[in-house]
DNA sequence: CGGTTTTGACCTGCGC
DNA sequence: GCGCAGGTCAAAACCG
């Protein structure tokens, strides 16, 4: 798709420095993020059309890079669900497992996430999950061949011993093979994802980047009663600190 | 018609 | 300082 691009000297007078306030410092260190690995059915990827798996959480697609020793691009997404809300993910396909996606969350909602009624029972869902052993759930997909519900997906554990907060995305996919070999089980991906970011990380606020300082502010923002009890899912979701 | 996706260009952090 | 790779921007195309 061509487009037109200012020289560089006339680029600088574009409306990216009219707004200096909003000027994205795109500093590459982030805010710390949740990684989470979705390895979902084949069918249900050839249904998808080889999209990602979608939440309940509106995202708008703003780039796509291919990257280096992958052969799938990452896709680029934010929030859409509401204005100025800075939640950002990040999705890309597993080299060696086309079935596995890897999912980067970065930033936090700063908004009450959709269907925010169902989340009580989403997180009952998990924690009945948690007491019964997840592989009947698994097995009772499995068996299912209808695939009417294409977000149907492997929810696979992260290395259980990744640091808390060194790991990256590259490591992450050095441990492949790790992902497949301590896979628990199948649940629901809108059950999982209607949390927020700070759900998912269910760390004290004072471990929050600075980057998400505006979440202090937000500090009357009610969060769903799941905020707590989301810590025994939790932690089978990777916690990154880029340093 | 408004929101979303596509996609090439631009920006920036980081390693050397 | 330079080059690379990753992240973001934004116009055009697409879609419902």
């Amino acid at each position: 798709m061509g487009r037109i691009r200012l020289p560089k000297s006339e680029f600088k007078s574009t409306s990216r420095l009219l707004e200096p306030q909003f000027v994205d410092t795109k500093k590459r260190k982030m805010g710390q993020k949740v990684v989470i690995t979705v390895q979902m059915e084949a069918k249900a990827i050839k249904q998808k059309n080889e999209g990602p798996p979608s939440d309940c959480w509106s995202w708008r697609k703003y780039g796509q890079k291919p990257i280096k020793g992958s052969p799938y691009p990452r896709g680029y997404y934010r929030c859409s669900s509401s204005k100025g809300c800075s939640a950002k993910k990040q999705v890309e396909r597993c080299s060696k497992d086309s079935t596995l996606f890897i999912i980067t969350y970065t930033s936090i909602h700063n908004h009450p996430g959709p269907n925010l009624p169902n989340n009580e029972d989403s997180v009952m869902t998990l924690q009945q999950q948690d007491q019964e052993p997840m592989v009947d759930q698994h097995v009772s997909l499995e068996d299912n061949d209808d695939i009417d519900d294409p977000q149907s997906f492997h929810y696979c554990k992260s290395p259980v011993n990744s640091s808390t907060t060194t790991t990256s995305i590259s490591q992450v996919q050095q441990e492949e093979n790790i992902f497949t070999d301590t896979f628990l089980g199948t649940i629901s991906y809108d059950d999982f994802l209607p949390l927020s970011y700070p759900q998912l990380m269910n760390f004290p606020k004072s471990e929050l980047s600075e980057e998400n300082d505006f979440y202090d502010e937000l500090g009357e923002l009610q969060l769903p009663p799941s905020s707590t009890s989301f810590a025994g899912i939790f932690e089978e979701a990777i916690l990154v600190d880029p340093s």
